[in-house]
RNA sequence: GCGCCCGUAGCUCAGCUGGAUAGAGCGCUGCCCUCCGAAGGCAGAGGUCAGGGGUUCGAAUCCCUUCGGGCGCGCCA
């Protein structure tokens, strides 16, 4: 049902045919060539560029691209479902199809709502990982969390829909040092529980009132009995204790945006010994048996030199075979890995559980660990797997075109659930994935709620809604006609003739072509503007209805063209509900 | 000093693996409701796509360079 996939096909045999009969060269790479929806919508349904592409190849069976692009039409034309063709501009290939066409897809989609536009899972795609939030369990999460939380989980059903095998993951950085100021933290609010007046919290200990439940819950659980214990003794139960209490936390919070990963991984779990080695020096001693590790001095960064440099031998990843700037040390001074290297297990155990295409959704601010990243990839795959790092930038918190302040000390941060509890969850959700991810976003608290066309989410949803009212509408005038999809999918297309109804098909036919390129590009944000112009079109649509009542989907007179229009606007509704699905938004019936 | 990201209308941003005359919302100007939801729509004004070179049939898009902004730069996660 993607259309520019089926005349790229057809336009790719045609050229095939060309090659057999010698006039191309045999070797051509059909991915070059696209055939897309023209700019501009009096050049036709769809353009291909063929013709100028492979100028070059042509050259010798056919002269100038023009010459080309005349053979590929007249091949084009005979084609049963080819209104016309034309060559036009350099070389152009401007196709128009016949309506019927247009009729099929619609009756398709009106039948098939949620099924259209999905890709059938492809055989030799392998599965996905898409790794993202990943936030510290040291506490509730911040705002900033959510716009990574958003896109990759928006990400991930994206590529579900397009029919790939995906796995939603998330990666608990649970063993390094701020895992035991959450445990030191946490402790003291167990003593607090126990009645002991702590005062102030220590500077370097987490202030934030949430710990104190997990105090009151150590008391639950161990009584007193580890007041009079050493640290050592007590560290790693309660840090256990308050990094599973931080991860129900943080779950709550992901389940209010409707985010829910089917994998959590311990970073941890890494350092498990199995007999005398553990998961990272598996896969440091894997690299090394590729001998790709060494030991080795790193020269100084270039420009100011850090005030605690100290030159010395250290045990490195050749991170430069694979194109990154310097090699990378696995091992601190004190003889521990470093992250990076509990990073290079993490993904090599993503690999080893059979991922070859792995997304990792990070904050900009860790754009400079992305070559290592990458390298480690390629290094431990041996180039079978690769890595795609989705940065998102910063998201700047306003009310009414004021910044929101947000004070970092004493525990004082805006919470995500704050934000959701404030502005619900479709709208955080659409207003994070209404901006490309790697461009910063305002996000203001007042604007997202407002009910008007200015507020994007607002406008979507209220074309949904405009669209299910009609058909609800439409049953008061014919309370006998038959709006299930069986029936509008037989509904007489052919009597949708006007220029705005045939726009609006057009628009719900690029729908799966849509689908297939922002998953290849990993950018859910196309989706949401796509969907922006689809409810445009309809409201647009909708309003010269006002003027011109014979355009109105509903005409009390004419019941056949009625129940075509009911398709159309089913149609409509089916590919707006889809798309929203994937942005994890909600399609609303009415506006309240 | 080096690396990555960004620079498009007054503001906030799209621009689909290089495509035809660069788009949308806000703001500004002027319009459209006796009847499917005006919670909407139509029209107008507004651009050296930061500047300069290059690649080619064709560049906002790719390469080089300058300027401007953000992020990062052994042992932190």
């Amino acid at each position: 049902m993607n259309l520019f996939a089926d005349f790229h096909a057809r336009i790719a045999a045609i050229l095939a045919r060309l090659q057999t009969e010698g006039r191309l060269p045999a070797e051509l790479d059909f991915g070059r060539f696209v055939v897309e929806p023209p700019r501009d919508p009096s050049h036709g349904d769809l353009a291909c560029n063929a013709a100028m592409v492979f100028a070059k190849e042509a050259k010798a069976g056919f002269g100038a691209p023009r010459a080309f692009a005349e053979a590929i039409v007249a091949a084009l034309a005979r084609e049963d479902s080819v209104a016309s063709a034309e060559v036009a501009g350099p070389g152009f290939i401007n196709i128009r199809v016949k309506p019927e066409i247009y009729d099929r897809i619609i009756a398709f989609c009106v039948n098939n709502p949620g099924v259209f536009g999905r890709a059938a899972s492809a055989p030799g795609a392998g599965k996905v990982n898409v790794e993202y939030v990943s936030a510290n369990p040291t506490g509730p999460m911040h705002v900033g969390h959510c716009r990574g939380a958003v896109f990759g989980d928006a990400l991930a059903s994206l590529l579900a829909f397009a029919g790939r095998a995906v796995t939603r993951e998330y990666y608990i950085n649970d063993a390094g040092a701020q895992v035991d100021v959450l445990a030191r933290s946490a402790y003291l609010r167990y003593r607090e529980a126990l009645g002991e007046a702590v005062g102030d919290i220590p500077e370097g200990l987490y202030p934030g009132d949430y710990l104190k439940p997990v105090g009151v819950a150590l008391v639950a659980k161990y009584g007193r009995s580890l007041l009079d214990q050493p640290e050592s003794q007590w560290l790693a139960p309660v840090r256990q204790f308050a990094i599973d209490a931080m991860m129900d936390l943080i779950r709550e919070d992901l389940k209010a945006l409707a985010i829910e990963h089917e994998v959590f991984f311990s970073e941890r779990s890494l350092t498990v010994k199995h007999g005398a080695s553990d998961a990272v020096m598996a896969a440091v001693d894997a690299l090394r048996a590729k001998s790709l590790i060494y030991e080795g001095r790193l020269p100084p960064p270039k420009g100011q030199l850090p005030e605690d440099w100290e030159d010395r031998e250290q045990t490195l990843f050749r991170s430069t075979q694979f194109g990154d700037d310097v090699d990378r040390p696995l091992l601190k001074s004190d003889g521990a890995y470093t992250y990076f290297a509990s990073d290079i297990a993490y993904h090599r155990s993503k690999f080893e559980r059979g991922f070859t295409t792995m997304i990792d959704v990070w904050g900009a601010d860790h754009g400079g660990y992305v070559k290592r990243m990458k390298a480690a990839v390629a290094a431990i795959s041996g180039g079978a797997a690769g890595l795609d790092v989705k940065l998102c930038q910063l998201v700047k918190l306003m009310r009414n075109g004021e910044p929101v302040k947000m004070s970092k000390r004493s525990g004082d941060f805006v919470t995500l659930r704050d934000v959701v509890d404030e502005v619900g969850a479709d709208a955080v959700r659409f207003m994070m994935l209404f901006r490309k991810n790697d461009a910063p976003l305002e996000f203001d608290l007042a604007k997202v709620i407002e009910q008007s066309k200015d507020n994007p989410v607002f406008y979507v949803q209220y074309a949904h809604a405009r669209g299910r009212s009609t058909l609800r509408k439409a049953l008061e005038a014919f309370p006998d006609m038959d709006l299930t999809p069986a029936a509008l999918r037989s509904a007489d297309l052919a009597l949708l003739d006007d220029a705005g109804e045939r726009a609006l098909m057009a628009l719900i036919a690029q729908y799966p072509r849509l689908i297939e390129q922002a998953a290849h590009a990993h950018e859910p944000h196309r989706i949401a503007f796509y969907l922006h112009d689809l409810a445009s079109a309809f409201h647009s649509h909708w309003n010269r209805g006002k003027d011109e009542h014979g355009l109105r989907f509903i005409n009390e007179e004419k019941r056949f063209l009625t129940h075509a229009r009911l398709a159309l606007v089913s149609s409509f509704t089916a590919v707006l509900a889809s798309g929203l699905a994937i942005l994890g938004v909600s399609a609303p019936e009415e506006m309240r």
